[in-house]
DNA sequence: TTATATATATCGCATACCCAATATATTATA
DNA sequence: TATAATATATTGGGTATGCGATATATATAA
């Protein structure tokens, strides 16, 4: 479990398998691009992810229609929630809610 | 990304990654054997981990200092948080809420 | 124009995660 | 005792995840 690798025993849990989740609620509060949106999980997580990490799980997402990229303006790309994916995001915040029920203060 | 994959685009986001820490956090309220843990995961996500998940979990968090078992008393085997394992979920849990800060309600 | 910086994109890969199947151990019941 | 039920344990394997390296595109600066 790599989550739980760190030596000192003050680390654990990345928080792999969350980072689709985490995108759609991200965007769910304002439109953003690609590199606004790593920025954003640095500054949450403490760790920027990877170009190798981020366009993916865009395009991932995209494909499955819960999100939208607009046209290119400038350099950039921006990607807003669809339908669909504010559905997908309010059933996964239940979900997420209920089973992380206490962890927050 | 198997955790968006339903067609009718209502789910997303199976949590892939969290089992150690949610596992954790349950201990941390009250110390529980192995199939105590699955069902309380099972009543907050809908899902029971199966044995071959949530017993491979538990000896990676034991190997690790995180948690310590108790003697076998009768058929089960209690799981206690150890110092060390207050420690890593302590530290984990502010991570994670800082992560997710507004998904919560 | 050329050079540099930033944003987006893709591909291959190591590995972590979890499950299905199976085995073992203990307890309860017949 | 034998049988069933429950809890624990292990192993092999499929697969998603995220990263490193790299490539391309656009914009800005020199």
């Amino acid at each position: 479990m790599r989550s739980f690798s760190n030596d000192n025993g003050s680390y654990c849990c990345d928080m792999r398998g969350m980072l689709g989740f985490l995108i759609l609620f991200l965007l769910s509060k304002k439109p953003m691009h690609g590199q606004e949106i790593a920025e954003e999980i640095a500054r949450r997580k403490g760790e920027r992810p990877s170009p190798g990490t981020i366009y993916p799980a865009l395009k991932s997402l995209r494909e499955m229609g819960f999100i939208a990229s607009d046209e290119r303006e400038g350099k950039t790309i921006v990607y807003t929630l669809t339908e669909r994916g504010k559905n997908a995001l309010r059933i996964s915040k239940r979900r997420f809610i209920r089973t992380f029920l206490g962890v927050f203060p």
